[in-house]
DNA sequence: TTAAATACTTCACGACCTGAACTATCTCGC
DNA sequence: GCGAGATAGTTCAGGTCGTGAAGTATTTAA
């Protein structure tokens, strides 16, 4: 069963990261979906409700979730027929929507980022002290990833 | 355009983690099958490519993959086709697939890797350091999520 | 030698995402 | 003010990818 001599003398460094960041987002959204809590929310709907931590304006959701500004319309809409987010519009920029959380989708957000919690530990087998490094390199990633590819997916070459 | 003053306290540490984790996979898959290298590879003919370091059974790389054997017959199919990858029986048993790397595949293979070395530094914004310090995260991660998420996908509930 | 388990294959289906064309609103320059 | 051009979001057709169930070939065990 194990296959885990150490076949990992195989690939490079980099591989190695790669390939653990994938299981991990591979595992993760899996789990993450079909956990009990969430009734009936698909990957896109629940990665854009862990973003909404705050209000946000959808091209800027689209931004951090690094998907094309038609994805979260989609996923947007999921939500609000669920009664989980709410537009309104941006005061500032008429054409802008204005995405927050209603009271019950405060409470499912919650839920989510719990259940979230555990099947990261669950999943990754890391120590807390472990997942404060990871998650310090992680920002650095997700700054650098959102200035460099910018909103769509490969454009940012700018060297 | 930078809407990165701190965004991030808003996100607990795990969170932070995962989001990272999804912008660094997000934005390698793309810009590893849109390099120009690969003639015509989809994302899971390059993860599989990676991935077959040494000549594997079909199942022993959709675990790796963390994929359902269909999947990997797909991708091996295509692999095959382009002459990268050859098919032999494992002489411990007839009923499995041994897939090994053609010279072509080789060579192709480590192009791939390059193109991957460069992307990973340029995408994520680490130092080699840092790089080192993940793959020693993700080695752990890979290996627990093999174990706890076996073959298939929502499965392993052992608790 | 036959029954059960295993390795892979085939195929229909569904989830998700992109990209182009469209509507509504803002911002200028005149 | 007013029209041209830019920008925010929406809609929709199309494509990629993955799963899950049913099928074939081979091994293992009784």
């Amino acid at each position: 069963m194990s296959d885990t001599p150490d076949i990992w003398d195989l690939y490079t460094t980099e591989v190695q990261a790669m390939m653990g960041v994938f299981a991990l987002q591979l595992q993760l959204e899996q789990r993450l979906t079909h956990t009990p809590t969430p009734g009936d929310l698909g990957k896109p709907e629940c990665h854009l409700l862990i973003i909404l931590a705050a209000p946000r304006r959808m091209g800027e959701l689209a931004q951090l979730a690094m998907k094309t500004p038609s994805a979260v319309t989609a996923a947007a809409a999921m939500l609000e027929k669920q009664g989980l987010i709410r537009r309104v519009r941006d005061p500032r920029d008429g054409r802008a929507w204005l995405l927050e959380l209603t009271e019950e989708g405060r409470a499912r957000r919650c839920e989510l980022i719990e259940a979230a919690f555990g099947i990261f530990y669950e999943t990754s087998g890391l120590t807390q002290e472990e997942a404060k490094i990871l998650a310090g390199l992680a920002k650095k990633i997700h700054n650098k990833a959102i200035q460099s590819g910018a909103v769509g997916p490969c454009e940012g070459d700018r060297t």
